[in-house]
DNA sequence: ATATCAATTAAACGTTCGTTTGAATAATCG
DNA sequence: CGATTATTCAAACGAACGTTTAATTGATAT
């Protein structure tokens, strides 16, 4: 209960504070977070057993942090993109989705190691299933989801208000999906389906979600 | 090892049996397979701790009892309603997607309760990142991904082999996703949007989706 | 009826998990 | 330096889990 621990996470963190941050995002990435147990956590991270609950509180206090680390400055950046972009325009349609999409995969990418670890747990906070996980992410998402709800239907004015917000939730849900399974496509397609990388996925999701966001006018 | 226990389920299975694996669909689709207990599924379904393991062998193998119950049909129906497609005809990629999704939406709307159950089962198996769930889904996959991806290939030339791979991992994303979450919707978005039925979304579902798959030839 | 097998039951087993504790060490500062 | 605080450590705790066992009940067929 001292000063400094409760400063953020980002100033002043203990090394090994850091450390099982790092070594937990890449094990939840893996493996989900029910199936991590601090001590493959610790281990990882050669600390003691006691670290997490000495640093973080809990284990559920250990995935707050990791989610809220990764799902925030997302959905930061999402509406920073969206506020620039030019809503008269040819395109606009395009540069919503690239909005939504684009933070994710430069997120993903980032990581200093291959793109799977940051990819897969992106993919497992956007479309996790386990309600402690997904309360945290939807915490963000309402504003998120307002925003570009109204910037879609400005765009395209023939989508009424629900559908433009199912269409969101198909974005998230294609995004997630193919971020978390693309590298798998080679296995299930037994050879015919070569990914080579994340940025012709990225490419394609845009190109398929811009036609599946403007569908409905010319039916 | 007695005869009567190496049959298949469908036939002369035990009333607890039966009491066992509906009771574990249920309770596996609104908690997740690990999060559910043994001690929980066979409270519920009014038999003995040791009932699973005695009907099933384990938990391991309830699971894919369950799985395979509801996967199986879905992905049979899907190969069957693609094979009546005239893939000459206007409107074929439409159909396409609609072969891909109806399978789903009717054992969805199987159910003798309310929608949700068959619902957030289905899309936990498509969209599990469970390993032991996905090798479960993902054995019977790569023929209906192979087939999928010849049709819609047939129907729209110009899309590559890479990109028909992945557009069909998007597809089954988007409809993962939605059907899991499309009831939170009315929450995130604050009472703005209220999708009515399991029908609405379907519809802007292969609305979206169709679009999304024969994108490409007008850019 | 009685022997045989299927099904159920209560109890226990061993393992793994998150968490806690209290002592030991390292770091900080008056 | 000495005192105080922050951190690490080994060890143990209690709870929950899947599984197993051995005894019992129910049904079936000889």
């Amino acid at each position: 209960m001292s000063i400094t621990q409760r400063e953020s996470i980002t100033e002043s963190a203990t090394a090994t504070k850091m450390r099982l941050l790092n070594v937990s995002g890449r094990l939840f990435a893996e493996n989900g977070f029910d199936s991590v147990s601090l001590r493959l956590i610790t281990e990882h991270a050669e600390a003691n057993l006691a670290a997490v609950n000495y640093h973080f509180g809990s284990k559920e206090e250990l995935i707050v942090a990791v989610v809220e680390k990764l799902v925030g400055p997302v959905n930061q950046r999402r509406l920073a993109l969206l506020r620039q972009i030019n809503l008269d325009g040819s395109g606009a349609c395009q540069s919503i989705v690239e909005a939504f999409i684009d933070p994710v995969i430069e997120a993903a990418s980032r990581g200093d190691e291959e793109d799977q670890m940051y990819c897969k747990l992106m993919s497992r906070c956007i479309a996790s299933r386990d309600e402690r996980v997904t309360s945290l992410v939807l915490r963000q998402f309402p504003e998120v989801l307002a925003k570009f709800v109204d910037a879609l239907r400005l765009v395209c004015p023939w989508i009424s208000s629900d559908a433009a917000h199912m269409r969101i939730l198909f974005m998230a849900g294609a995004m997630a999906h193919s971020l978390f399974h693309h590298d798998k496509l080679v296995i299930i397609s037994e050879g015919r389906c070569n990914i080579s990388s994340l940025d012709s996925l990225r490419d394609e999701l845009v190109q398929f979600l811009s036609a599946g966001m403007s569908a409905g006018i010319s039916k």
